[in-house]
DNA sequence: CGTTGGATCTTCT
DNA sequence: GAAGATCCAACGG
């Protein structure tokens, strides 16, 4: 019993250990790692680092409504609106700045992600920061919520690392083109686009 | 293959 | 009023 509870709260405080940490260490470090939310999900495969003092980042003009999350307590979820129509999943890091979560491969409750999606293609599911949201249904009731408590599980994987990271440009962002920023796990099917 | 435009919300000018 | 950390369907070559 004792030694259960004592675990737990050792694990609360390395999730937090690993979140707050600069947020282009943290994106690498996330490739590999599990997140589900009620259980639906899979591994991380893709993400991008936006720094506090970075042109491409919400949080750079400072805080406001829709970003304040950004400025909470590092591994928690930092949700937007993107487009107005796509929903977007960051983790929290150092205050302001954070990982945005872009692409998963699907291993959890694959039927859920298809019925959410509307998509049977395995690749199709996760492959994406507005499509990953969609087949978690990820929506603005999870900004601001802990990364390491339920709904969410975020898991990071357990040996050694076998794989290599890619790294290349961030999508779809007018400043600040020339940083290398993005990370994905070499060879996946599941990745948004090419590096 | 590649390109294009529409859907639709939040923020800032 | 414009731009944006997007996705998808409809084109054209």
């Amino acid at each position: 019993m004792f030694r259960r509870g004592r675990d737990l709260v050792q694990a609360l405080i390395t999730n937090r250990q690993f979140f707050a940490r600069d947020a282009c260490v943290v994106a690498r470090d996330m490739i590999g790692a599990t997140l589900l939310v009620h259980g639906v999900g899979g591994i991380v495969v893709e993400t991008e680092a936006y720094h506090a003092n970075d042109p491409a980042s919400h949080s750079f003009c400072g805080r406001t409504s829709r970003n304040s999350a950004m400025f909470g307590a590092p591994g928690s979820a930092y949700v937007y609106r993107s487009y107005g129509l796509h929903w977007c999943l960051n983790a929290v890091c150092l205050p302001g700045s954070a990982v945005l979560v872009r692409a998963i491969e699907p291993q959890s409750k694959l039927d859920l992600m298809r019925a959410n999606r509307g998509v049977d293609d395995l690749r199709l599911l996760c492959s994406g920061p507005g499509r990953l949201c969609q087949a978690l249904a990820v929506d603005a009731s999870y900004d601001g919520l802990p990364l390491d408590e339920l709904p969410f599980q975020f898991k990071l994987p357990s040996g050694a690392r076998t794989s290599s990271i890619l790294t290349g440009h961030r999508v779809g962002i007018s400043k600040a083109v020339d940083l290398e920023w993005r990370f994905g796990l070499a060879g996946s099917s599941y990745l948004s686009r090419k590096f």
